[in-house]
RNA sequence: CGAGAUGUAGCGUAGCUUGGUUAUCGCGUCUGCUUUGGGAGCAGAAGACCAUCGGUUCGAAUCCGAUCAUCUCGACCA
């Protein structure tokens, strides 16, 4: 059976999508704001959510040889300034600070606004031999970026993230490793966040400002748009170079190691927020829900549905199922339903005395809006697998939003078209910078999200510029 | 950072054009009783330096200026 919405409170998803996402970060307690712009505050819940992220992208990691490590927060501007391309692409939004105590410092320090230099300086330090090799770091922090317009989640002054920094003897090993904690970005969507990803490498034009080579996965916003969520980086030898990085090789001649960096941040909420949540608020996947059960009684002042309450309550939480018994009887059933929908819930049991009578409750599931009674024992014995159901039916749904939403085309009315309704454009393009700039232009913000598939040697031509096509490529409205 | 909109109690708002008693209403909050199968009912209560700073005026939520914040559209970016 099908619950309609009976939620006035916050906007509809397709009559004001922005605000329907402002709504439920706010509706549903996940931040709110802070005295300063672009800052916010990170609510239990919002929080919750991002520590089973680290926890489990922390296991992976882990299983690919990285060891956690803890850089300072600061940069001193004369090391800054090594690293020209980088320097570039960062220095128009950091956060400087010129004071300390009451002295004027002469070597102002630079709020990381990422931490490749930090992470080439240490390295410098303690890397001489190729015995030293490969490392394997990464570290769990905050970066500040000093951003213009700002959206909870999706883009903060200050955003929390996980920047890992390696440094390998070969050129294969270092990418590889970018390949392979792409590999891990694509899996955390798929197998914790149910988010499908699209991935690949960027184009010259989107890649990292001091990289080699850049591979992103890219989410789809249930209103059309992609959303950047992981990026990771084969930065060559350029950092190396310009910090000096080097290490005696197994000739016994000084070589210059590999580097690679890769990083998500909590971007990934606002991902879990757009791609899932519906006009009844949010729709967490069970896997990282805070609450993945809640069980609501139903004249909760009666024995026998407190006592099956607590049953049900005691099994789930010996079955490592995370679950709230929410007994309190100053609040109607209704007004519980409506709040731990908004919040997200994945699943609910209805506990009342009517079905009781039949040795029944009610399963009521968040992402598809359903209820259906079921036995007790059911409840109790199945609760772990209908999660891991609900978890691959949510990647299904999104995965089908996907698919629908890519569209070949090969010239730029099409393009703009299939950009205008939403969703991803496949286009042969030439790769020039100028092209994409053109386009961007033209399709008011369209951009290369990432490559398809590289062409060796094809008939294709640039729809933009009429030049042969390199590359098959993903455009899109990004936020 | 450019263009536009908005800012009155925790939330949503009336009042502003044309300045003049004690700033309107709903939701929420608190207390009590009755309730509890989709945001319960009745009775009572608390809660607002009208975003901030300054100006005009006998008098400002209302007029003027600046600043800040949020939203939308650009530019920039994870």
């Amino acid at each position: 059976m099908e619950v309609k919405n009976k939620n006035k409170s916050i906007t509809s998803r397709d009559e004001d999508f922005a605000q329907w996402y402002t709504d439920v970060v706010k509706k549903a307690e996940l931040m709110e704001y802070s005295s300063v712009k672009g800052f916010i505050n990170y609510l239990p819940d919002s929080y919750a959510i991002w520590e089973e992220i680290q926890n489990y992208a922390n296991k992976l990691f882990k299983e690919k040889g990285t060891r956690n490590v803890y850089l300072p927060m600061v940069i001193p501007a004369s090391l800054f300034n090594k690293e020209k391309e980088h320097v570039e692409g960062f220095a128009p939004e950091c956060l400087v600070a010129t004071t300390g105590g009451n002295e004027e410092l002469s070597d102002p320090l630079i709020i990381r606004p990422t931490s490749e230099i930090l992470f080439s300086d240490l390295y410098k330090k303690i890397v001489n031999s190729y015995r030293d090799l490969p490392k394997i770091f990464n570290q769990w922090c905050s970066v500040v970026r000093w951003e213009k317009t700002t959206r909870p989640f999706l883009r903060g002054s200050e955003f929390l993230w996980q920047e890992g920094h390696c440094l390998f003897e070969k050129e294969e090993e270092a990418r590889q490793n970018a390949l392979d904690m792409l590999e891990i970005y694509d899996k955390i969507g798929r197998d914790l966040l149910a988010i499908p990803f699209i991935k690949g490498k960027k184009t010259e034009h989107e890649k990292f400002a001091g990289a080699r080579d850049t591979y992103t996965i890219e989410a789809l916003m249930h209103d059309g748009k992609a959303l950047q969520a992981g990026t990771t980086h084969d930065l060559g030898q350029g950092f190396a170079e310009a910090f000096g990085i080097s290490f005696q090789g197994r000739e016994g001649k000084l070589e210059v190691p590999f580097q690679t960096s890769w990083g998500f941040s909590t971007r990934l909420l606002g991902a879990v927020i757009m791609v899932h949540g519906d006009d009844n608020g949010l729709v967490l996947p069970p896997k990282v829900a805070p609450i993945q059960v809640v069980i609501v009684p139903i004249k909760g002042d009666q024995e026998i549905v407190k006592n099956a309450c607590l049953k049900i309550k005691e099994s789930l939480l010996s079955q490592g199922i995370r679950v709230l018994l929410d007994d309190d009887d100053s609040r109607s059933p209704g007004w519980k339903f409506a709040q731990y929908e908004m919040k997200g819930v994945p699943l609910r049991i209805e506990v009342g005395p009517r079905d009781l009578e039949r040795g029944e409750v009610v399963l009521a599931k968040r992402y598809d809006n359903s209820k259906e009674p079921v036995k007790i024992e059911y409840a109790i014995n199945e609760i772990s697998a209908i999660l891991d159901l609900i978890h691959e039916n949510m990647y299904q749904k999104a995965l089908k939003h996907l698919q629908e939403h890519i569209t070949d085309v090969d010239s730029i009315e099409e393009l703009n078209k299939v950009l205008d309704k939403g969703g991803y454009a496949r286009m042969a393009f030439c790769g020039d910078m100028e092209c994409e700039d053109k386009i961007k232009e033209i399709t008011k913000g369209g951009t290369t999200r990432c490559i398809y598939k590289e062409l060796a040697d094809s008939d294709l031509v640039c729809p933009c510029c009429g030049k042969k096509a390199t590359m098959i490529v993903y455009f899109a409205k990004a936020y």
